[in-house]
DNA sequence: ACAGTATGGAGAT
DNA sequence: TCTCCCTACTGTG
């Protein structure tokens, strides 16, 4: 389910899968052919994520973006054999000799620039999964953040100050700081949307590693000993799987092999249960068109 | 068979 | 703030 951490992953699962090789790229369902004639038999030279925007790279400066929206899916996957026929709405679908890929859902699938991927990624805030790189700073979405009255649970939620985070890492996140999701932008405390910042810097490479959300302090904790003191963020997304070997055949490498956590969440999807912190009653309430979750006593902070 | 729901976003009003 | 789009799955009749 597509928040940033999503996207990230399934970069490194398309990369893994698809990178120096011939694609051959179709359309089963008919509503991406010409994009996919586009593509088809050329190179692929990488794929990667910003916020939750897909780049696969393909030779001859194509490259696909998508964008997997609320109910999207692009599912990476060995053949073994023969090709599976299309189950559903594939609307894309790339194949090499070993693996295949097909998307379906999506809000956004089409092929563009180099340059439109950089105007695209200019109109991003920063994305937590890509600190380090080149202006992807904090302090640029706190400047957007200053100057808003729009409420901190919104700002959140909005791509163009900060990317990649969707309903579930906003809730748990706004949690984790005891930040009342209602406070303006700018009267939120810098200190308070740095240490959310850092916290997202840290929580969301836990995501990209397990292919799942992990917001809980207990949980986070199991998953870094499945880790065995390795860095999530240097974690191959890829070892999720079932990848190519380096000739022919299939790898399964995966450090979080096998370690999966029930969807347990300190207030997504909660309300009406008893606060994990306080025991009082999870609030919800629609906010600008999205189902927000929060503890009204222990989130009284700005 | 149909309604409702979902971790998203764009465009109209 | 509303309306629509994308698809799969669940619950109801």
């Amino acid at each position: 389910m597509p928040e940033g951490h999503t996207l990230h992953r399934l970069a490194g699962a398309l990369h893994h899968a698809f990178a120096g090789r011939q694609a051959l790229v179709t359309s089963p369902q008919g509503r991406f052919v010409e994009g996919a004639a586009l593509l088809n038999g050329r190179v692929v030279e990488g794929a990667d994520a910003f916020g939750k925007h897909l780049f696969v790279h393909f030779a001859g400066e194509q490259v696909l973006n998508v964008h997997l929206g609320l109910i999207g899916s692009f599912d990476v996957l060995p053949h073994i054999g023969a090709l599976p026929a299309p189950v559903g709405a594939v609307r894309v679908r790339m194949v090499n000799e070993q693996m295949y890929a097909d998307l379906r859902g999506a809000t956004l699938v089409q092929v563009i620039s180099p340059e439109q991927v950089e105007a695209t990624i200019a109109r991003l805030g920063p994305d937590p999964l890509r600190v380090g790189t080149p202006g992807n700073d904090p302090e640029r979405s706190l400047a957007r953040l200053a100057r808003t009255s729009r409420t901190v649970a919104e700002c959140l939620m909005d791509q163009s100050i900060i990317a990649g985070v969707g309903n579930v890492y906003r809730a748990e996140v706004l949690f984790r700081h005891r930040i009342d999701p209602f406070v303006p932008g700018n009267k939120v405390k810098k200190k308070s949307w740095l240490a959310m910042w850092d916290d997202l810097v840290a929580l969301l490479p836990y995501g990209v590693a397990f292919g799942q959300i992990l917001t809980l302090d207990s949980q986070l904790e199991v998953a870094r000993d499945a880790l065995g003191g390795r860095d999530p963020a240097a974690y191959d997304p890829s070892w999720g799987g079932i990848m190519p070997g380096e000739r022919g055949g299939f790898v399964r490498g995966d450090a979080a092999r096998g370690v999966r956590f029930e969807r347990d969440y300190y207030v997504y999807k909660r309300d009406g249960q008893p606060c994990l912190v306080c025991g009082s009653r999870i609030r919800t309430q629609l906010l600008a068109g999205r189902n927000l979750f929060w503890c009204g006593r222990c989130q009284r902070r700005h």
